[in-house]
DNA sequence: GCGTTTTATGGTAGCGCTGTCATTATTCTT
DNA sequence: AAGAATAATGACAGCGCTACCATAAAACGC
């Protein structure tokens, strides 16, 4: 009765030899039904899937993996879930990936390149088709691994750099520098940038520069900053606002380096009876729903995330192959005038 | 010089073989290096770690799923990320899942359960030594392949129902309930209800349901009520809730499903100039940070997000074994008063 | 000091599937 | 009608690892 199994086999998990057995075909030939791959006669596949319904049979995708050397697994290493930012970057891949046999396996770095090297290599013993990954800037172990993997690879949001073999995004110090360019022209010149604790988001860290360069050009300066001290959130916002303007209260504009903390900064000014725009500018980034859904909608600027995964997704699907030339896309950003600034 | 490998095989990937080669040992003792199990004299353990290093060598987690039977993935299926609840739970499940050899693999439904079923059988080809999803209700098959695994499986956010093996979180119905009561101790009685297409979010259903039950028990009802089309979003709220009185000026309370909603519905009063909670109460569900960074803070529920995720997963990871006993776990809610109604 | 336990290591046989190469019908050429 | 191409199936080895059992050496007990 007893199968001659490992006795550390669960009690009859059903296996491809069982499908081929009650199909009365050959391993093989289940495998092939199973994978839709190879010619393969009506009447077989019906018996085979036939077979297959019946014992509840599902692939064991370890196994298939280990023989064919490869996986349909996509692993994606997004910094944060907290930040809407990804979700949204995560939606597009969903999306570019439904109706494939591709599944993405997703790690969350806190926007630690250390943590982000070892969810990598974690990620690598599964060995996936694609790697999906925030950012240019990885450890140097990290990008040997990137570079000699088996893999496609696509590195997302910035296009600063030099990629691995995809890069997907934009350029966020031109982010930066055009919210300057902009504000200068609409006719602010007291700037004050409310952000922070930047150590590790590299993105922000560029469209703050960029914005310094645009001050700079036009013989301006920051003339207040101030950094909160841990992650960004709305809370946060206002505080660092209510600081700055204690600091300098001379400000005619502060820049946000994303939205959440904008809305923060905007609260401030509600409760303390700062007129928004008229006496104080607010700037942001990102273009989030809830901004855009007050009466006096945010000035920010959209970025495209949802697009930004699927574009990387489908780029990454289109060959197996790593291509000889390195990919760069810009899917570029648009500045929403909004009402704040 | 060429290894008698498979063709298919990459050039000089090494295994463990390798390791063991260079390292001096066999191939098992190498292995227990790697997973760190059974005694291994320390002067081995070195000389292992060493190879391992040289040879940069990544274990094949495919071929060693397959020797043992069994995975260190975790399955991780969540209605959506652009809710923010979602990505909390995550958070709760990474925090506990660190610094242990698990690995979530994450998994969207969109709230549909055939999708749900679909990526469940997917990450069981993967033997998933714990699955974990959201809500009690799933379609036959889902449940079955559920019953009857052999991994440990949590359903989260809600309880009220019976569960495969543990269920973490809250009752939905009893926090509508309380949000009925809490409101008619508060002096409302013409209330409103401004919903979203609800086909697939029963905890949302649950709550509307408990909030009706608490009226009826105090002789009131629904005055009226507006469910906005598509998802959830802040300018739903703001949309449906101009809809709501448009229809039926007299209401002095709003309940929306969710915090965003509710932020919707805050900013059509400012936009309008509507007194909130003098004129019309507004209350949300969840606690966001945004709705308590306004300088009137959210009248909304506390949902405890992160807690379930992290509660979840520690739980799951006490035993491999699925207990007799089904395990429900309540980490109930918290009414935060706030300031809009 | 001789069994007994504990510590440290190795040999071997698969885990369930797919790549490779054959083989046998079946259809198409000219 | 004979050869060539194509469609449909199968045999078998092996992917890289770990469970299982065995062995050898060291530590322990009284």
């Amino acid at each position: 009765m007893s199968r001659k199994r490992n006795a550390h086999r669960s009690p009859d998990m059903p296996t491809l030899v069982d499908v081929a057995r009650l199909a009365g075909v050959s391993e093989i030939t289940a495998s092939r039904v199973v994978r839709a791959q190879g010619p393969i006669a009506d009447a077989t596949r019906a018996r085979v899937l036939n077979a297959i319904e019946k014992l509840g049979y599902i692939p064991n995708r370890a196994a298939g993996s280990l023989a064919s050397a490869g996986s349909t697994l996509m692993s994606v290493l997004l910094p944060s879930l907290s930040n809407i930012v990804f979700p949204d970057v995560l939606r597009g891949i969903h999306t570019a990936l439904t109706e494939t046999a591709f599944q993405p396996v997703i790690g969350v770095t806190d926007y630690d390149p250390l943590i982000e090297e070892r969810i990598l290599v974690s990620f690598l013993a599964w060995q996936p088709a694609a790697v999906i990954l925030a950012g240019l800037h990885h450890t140097p172990t990290a990008r040997r691994h990137l570079e000699h993997g088996r893999f496609r690879v696509a590195e997302l949001m910035d296009i600063d750099g030099d990629p691995v073999d995809i890069a997907v995004g934009m350029s966020h110090r031109q982010a930066g520098y055009d919210t300057g360019q902009h504000l200068i022209q609409r006719g602010y010149r007291r700037f004050g940038y409310a952000g922070h604790s930047v150590v590790f988001d590299d993105r922000a860290t560029a469209r703050y520069e960029g914005l310094r360069a645009s001050l700079q050009e036009a013989g301006l300066s920051l003339v207040a900053e101030h950094r909160h001290p841990g992650p960004s959130s709305t809370m946060a916002g206002r505080d660092s606002l209510e600081i700055l303007l204690a600091t300098e209260p001379g400000l005619d504009v502060v820049v946000f380096p994303n939205d959440d903390m904008a809305m923060g900064g905007i609260f401030h000014c509600m409760h303390t009876g700062i007129t928004v725009r008229e006496q104080l500018g607010i700037f942001g980034f990102n273009g989030l729903d809830i901004g855009q859904a007050m009466s006096m909608p945010l000035s920010t600027i959209l970025s495209k995330r949802f697009l930004i995964g699927k574009t990387a997704a489908e780029k990454l699907l289109e060959s197996r192959e790593r291509p000889l030339e390195k990919t760069i896309i810009n899917t570029g950003f648009d500045i929403i005038e909004g009402a704040t600034a």
